[in-house]
DNA sequence: TCTATATGATACACTGATGTCTCATTCTGA
DNA sequence: TCAGAATGAGACATCAGTGTATCATATAGA
């Protein structure tokens, strides 16, 4: 709580003014991190995409983001209240939602696991954030990274 | 630390006996998990071996190990002792090892850096370790399903 | 059996973090 | 300018966790 309050330049009881608990500051993040990234999902205008563009296109927006997450990786979400877990398990189920789309259009190897495909996403999407924040890819190249990796890594064919 | 003397069955005190620190602690489990899964890796016999075949044999040597990480992932590396890190270190050179072997094999798409074929296979392995855990797929299929994910996501060729 | 060792239980001091409170100061808007 | 709100600084109690020490008991081995 100090670290953060001074990092925010502000004291340790004007932290606690606003919010009241650690766990309300968490909270309120997590919320925060979530909405901001539904949010740039959301703005993507799917018609005539098809499903590949579009995970394209997730990626692109979500990674950016990719830093609202850094305190939440460690925080447990058993503690996290209602309203956060429904936020995530949302977005959890969006995944899902795009890991059908692409079954549909056949990008789906029937070796792979839905669960498996949503997964690999989540995973990679995380790494791909992490790659970028400690420089081992370009930003500009992230998104297209992950993305083939997915792609390729799912569909049918040999190795 | 009383939680692991309880989980141990064994008294806080008798803990701090064999363990002075935490720190000793984590180093030690650190240091015995890296060990072990190095024993994991370094019992294939490569010889004769595809990288393809090669990196099966190891997603299936490791993913079983991937409990040994459980406590560790939290463990913050830069507390670790040298030792911890070094070995952790050689793990990495490890993978740039394997990464180097796929691309002279052409296994490794020109659009694909080495840094993020090394990310990948890192996730992956993870990723694969709590599918199994978590029960999301079965722990006979994991190892074939990053292997592909792995190969076909990292080589050349369309989506 | 007897002795040395290992263990358990318990108490203790210390530390770091958290949340609350008060009071003086600063900032803001009418 | 002035009143009300917001902030900073600091003190305070509390709590959980850590590491140390002590003593009685249990265990193992000669």
């Amino acid at each position: 709580m100090s670290a953060i309050a001074d990092a925010a330049g502000v004291s340790r009881a004007t932290l606690h003014r606003y919010f009241p608990d650690r766990q309300a500051l968490i909270d309120t993040i997590s919320l925060q991190a979530i909405r901001e990234t539904d949010a740039a999902v959301s703005a993507i205008d799917w018609e005539g995409m098809t499903s590949q563009e579009y995970l394209l296109a997730v990626f692109e927006a979500v990674i950016p983001l990719g830093d609202r997450y850094h305190l939440l990786s460690r925080a447990p979400l058993d503690a996290a209240s209602d309203a956060v877990r429904d936020a995530y398990a949302r977005q959890l189920r969006g995944v899902d939602a795009m890991v059908r789309w692409m079954a549909r259009e056949g990008l789906l190897a029937s070796a792979v696991p839905a669960a498996w495909a949503a997964l690999v996403i989540d995973a990679l999407m995380y790494t791909a954030w992490t790659a970028v924040r400690d420089g081992a890819v370009a930003p500009r190249d992230a998104a297209a990274l992950a993305c083939r990796t997915c792609l390729r890594g799912l569909s049918e064919g040999a190795p």
